[in-house]
DNA sequence: GCGACAG
DNA sequence: ATCTTGTCGC
């Protein structure tokens, strides 16, 4: 798929806040009509301990029977450090790249991190959704802001989360029983109660959704493909 | 000044 | 993110 990258990259923390303040006016937290849903990709980034050197990784999976039916790669290096709400400006470049070298556009994407649950209403699934056109959601291990009431113990079971004096931003959403809850919320293109039921869907049996499960699967092989050649004298 | 803080 | 052993359970 062709990526038309919008701006820069090069920025210095106060251009990056700057950027995400003009850019999160553009997110929509509406369902496209219609939402015809067929492939949805998972990203995420790995970092090798000797090297300052990381992968991107994107796979594509099948809605219905959420096979892997394309994923891509790409190596990089930390451009940005890594500071809490100013996380797309380090992991976005490799992901634009691996992102490009698919050969068909995803309908969703399922990102690692947060939606619009960002102290600037603009996490990392937003910019890549935006910058995309593409639908995208953000589910996050742990929380990054808002706050919330534990959700009942039942897989399915939800609770808002709040932001501010009371903006809901996304949910804390229970993938299986019993098990710790994930954050979820809209990046772009996408409303607060359909990014959780993608999210469910994605999560028949585990805590994690499998979007983010392959690609973090692909991306440790990627990265212990490249240790085993560095092994080699 | 003191915590909190996606991966 | 990454550094790390064993351990409980299906």
């Amino acid at each position: 798929m062709q990526i038309v990258t919008r701006h820069a990259w090069n920025l210095n923390e106060q251009e990056a806040v700057s950027l995400q303040l003009e850019l999160a006016a553009k997110i929509s937290l509406r369902d496209p009509e219609p939402f015809d849903v067929r492939r949805i990709a998972g990203i995420d980034v790995a970092y090798d301990k000797d090297d300052d050197r990381l992968v991107a990784a994107v796979v594509v999976l099948d809605a219905d029977t959420l096979d892997v039916v394309e994923t891509a790669a790409a190596w990089g290096s930390p451009s940005f450090p890594y500071v809490p709400g100013l996380f797309s400006f380090r992991e976005l470049p490799p992901v634009l790249e691996a992102f490009g070298r698919l050969k068909t556009a995803p309908d969703l994407i399922v990102c690692d991190g947060q939606g619009i649950a960002h102290p600037r209403r603009f996490g990392l699934a937003s910019h890549l959704g935006l910058l995309l056109g593409i639908p995208s959601i953000g589910c996050g291990k742990t929380r990054l802001i808002g706050e919330y009431d534990e959700p009942a113990a039942e897989r399915g079971s939800a609770s808002p989360l709040l932001a501010d004096g009371g903006e809901l931003v996304g949910h804390v959403l229970r993938t299986q029983t019993g098990v710790k809850p994930v954050f979820v919320s809209p990046g772009h293109l996408i409303s607060p109660d359909t990014a959780c039921h993608w999210v469910l869907k994605l999560a028949p049996r585990y805590r994690l959704p499998e979007t983010t499960r392959q690609a973090d699967q692909l991306v440790r092989r990627e990265l212990s493909r490249i240790t085993q050649d560095r092994r080699l004298p």
